[in-house]
RNA sequence: GCCCCUAUAGUUUAAUGGAUAGAAUGUCAGGCUUCGAACCUGAAGAUGGGAGUUCGAUUCUCUCUGGGGGCACCA
């Protein structure tokens, strides 16, 4: 809520004689008030029913501009507001701030490193990778709104054993095919294919251990094709980013960490931290944290993730001076990171590190794997809702140009793409239906869209006349719950913050589309009663269309004049 | 086998221990000579089972059942 309404209530409660922390709460139905104060720990304090308490409080409290009447139901206070006094307070503030209407100064001086997608050259860019970029561009725009400095950094993985596989089915059931246009799906196809092969057959193993070997060791036999299909993928990857607004400022290849982590691996041995475990493999003991046992190297010498993870921990903080790390990956890597994390801790490393999950994309069918043929990929999601954008909009607007539908869906398709996976709490699992997400009707970024296209369209319309702007006049309930929503919006983006959860911001700006559009279909702006009425309306279609933009600012979703 | 997460309308989901469990979708019934119907209004529809803590439990504890994930050479 906006934060003068709620120190004004603050003060009347303070006031009537409560101390401490407040907190308000909204009343389940309009028509119960417009916030709530429930008086059950007072009540406690000062040794009474928390009915008697809210009466107590009831008969001290003296009303003020804002706060029109108050009235006790049960344990609770309920304030109604002045709908004139509260629309003049938030609709100005919000017109005022603009595009920082909002945002807060809680990250001034503050710096953190925003690690996202860390996807594995080799592999398909798929739907799970979007997930993890949709909620990582959010949590970037969240941080720097908030007056945060962020480093937005990426960690390839172009090191590991699904090179090995991939190159290893390449040689063997690929070797004088043409490559194709696609060289990065190719890749990725060939490599689901050969991890296929190599569970059907594990007499394949030893092979491919040994091409790792040679990547690793840098042979010359494997070299060439190693830097050219890792070329094929980066280069693909760098194109999706560009299109899905990453801004990396910095790129990690664990190439370039492995060796430094045999390092850190020995360092550890040598302390005496880490031992030599089972078949001469380097782990380190973590069982009195009741974490296992971590495996830190391969016995036949390689590496694993953890052995150039805790090269790259150290790396990041490398020419940035940021205060926290944060990493965006899948909830299956949560014990791994937690193991990693009380690793780097034994080794000395003081870094705040945060690792933030978000829960399997599965599908209708059956669990997404890259491993398993029933992915979907990135591009072939993008092109399928591209082309349903795209049969809307040509029977919408026949008189539209190519050029124009284009840069007009250009912008659709990524809003209801972002939004869809953004929907819901990252760390929950979702099911991925392709058909709801592709319908763009109900609680979807085309809704929402859909609502500024139309205060847009009022906007345009509307004439130059002789008014005057009086807040007083929007005494509809309609135009009061807009208004109140609009002032809710502050603590939405606080606490999405504070719980690293941008799916709140995408239901805010789902309620408040859906509130404007419940005053949109009730009530006239250009056609109201009187010229200083549709001044006032229009000033309202403003503020909302500005907090609209605002929040699908914070989830990275652009927005169009029409539609 | 051990550990972690999870269970809410037909489906997808929301709810710092507090008022009548909120949406979307689907179903049914309505609304465009009225600022853009990709919209709006109305109806029916849910807390897996059992115990416990509490004035009060979707929320905390225990247990049973179901689902997901992880657990030494994958990432």
């Amino acid at each position: 809520m906006n934060s003068e309404i709620k120190q004004q209530i603050y003060n009347l409660l303070n006031k009537a004689g409560v101390s401490g922390e407040i907190e308000l709460t909204t009343p389940p139905n309009p028509e119960m008030g417009d916030f709530a104060f429930a008086c059950f720990n007072v009540a406690k304090e000062w040794k009474m029913s928390p009915v008697e308490a809210a009466k107590t409080i009831e008969s001290k409290i003296k009303k003020s501009n804002l706060v029109d009447k108050v009235q006790v139901m049960g344990p609770y206070v309920n304030f109604y507001l002045n709908p004139g006094q509260v629309a003049e307070l938030v609709i100005k503030d919000v017109l005022k701030k603009g595009k920082k209407y909002g945002i807060n100064n809680s990250g001034k001086g503050k710096k953190v490193l925003i690690e996202y997608p860390s996807n594995n050259t080799h592999k398909e860019f798929h739907i799970g990778h979007l997930r993890n970029v949709c909620i990582g561009n959010s949590l970037v725009q969240l941080y720097e709104q908030n007056g945060y400095k962020v480093y937005p950094v990426n960690y390839l993985n172009d090191f590991g054993n699904h090179v090995a596989k991939c190159l290893w089915g390449l040689q063997k059931f690929h070797k004088d095919e043409k490559v194709p246009e696609n060289k990065q799906k190719w890749l990725g196809e060939i490599y689901a294919e050969a991890s296929q092969k190599l569970k059907d057959n594990p007499d394949f193993a030893p092979e491919v251990a040994e091409i790792q070997k040679q990547i690793e060791g840098q042979d010359s036999k494997i070299w060439k094709l190693f830097m050219q299909t890792r070329e094929w993928s980066i280069d693909k990857f760098e194109e999706i980013f560009k299109q899905l607004g990453v801004k990396h400022v910095a790129v990690f290849y664990e190439k370039d960490l492995k060796d430094k982590g045999q390092g850190y691996v020995d360092d550890l041995l040598q302390k005496g931290i880490a031992k030599v475990g089972e078949g001469g493999a380097i782990i380190l003991d973590l069982s009195e944290y009741k974490l296992d046992i971590a495996l830190l190297r391969k016995s036949n010498g390689t590496g694993l993730y953890m052995t150039s993870d805790l090269a790259l921990a150290v790396e990041k903080f490398k020419g940035c001076y940021a205060d926290e790390s944060i990493i965006i990956t899948g909830t299956e890597q949560n014990f791994y990171f937690k193991q990693l994390y009380k690793t780097l801790e034994l080794m000395g490393f003081d870094k705040k590190l945060t690792h933030i999950s978000y829960g399997l994309i599965n599908l209708k069918e059956g669990k997404m794997s890259s491993r398993l043929g029933n992915v979907i990929l990135y591009e072939d999601l993008y092109a399928e809702v591209y082309e349903k954008l795209k049969e809307e909009s040509v029977q919408r607007h026949p008189e539209w140009s190519e050029k124009k539908i284009k840069s007009n869906i250009d912008v659709l398709a990524m809003a209801a793409l972002k939004f869809d996976m953004q929907k819901h709490e990252a760390a929950k699992n979702i099911i991925f239906d392709i058909k709801e997400a592709t319908s763009f009707e109900g609680f979807s970024g085309l809704y929402v869209l859909y609502a500024i296209a139309r205060i847009n369209s009022v906007l345009n319309q509307a004439k130059k006349l002789k008014a005057k702007v009086d807040y007083n006049l929007l005494n509809k309930p309609e135009e009061k719950q807009l208004v109140l929503f609009l002032a809710k919006y502050e603590e939405v983006v606080r606490t999405a913050l504070l719980n690293y959860n941008p799916s709140e911001i995408t239901r805010y700006s789902f309620d408040l589309a859906q509130a404007f559009n419940d005053f949109y279909n009730k009530h006239s702006i250009l056609k109201a009663e009187t010229a200083d009425l549709v001044a006032t309306r229009l000033q309202l279609a403003s503020a909302a269309k500005n907090v609209l933009e605002n929040s699908l600012g914070l989830l990275t979703i652009g927005t169009v004049e029409e539609m």
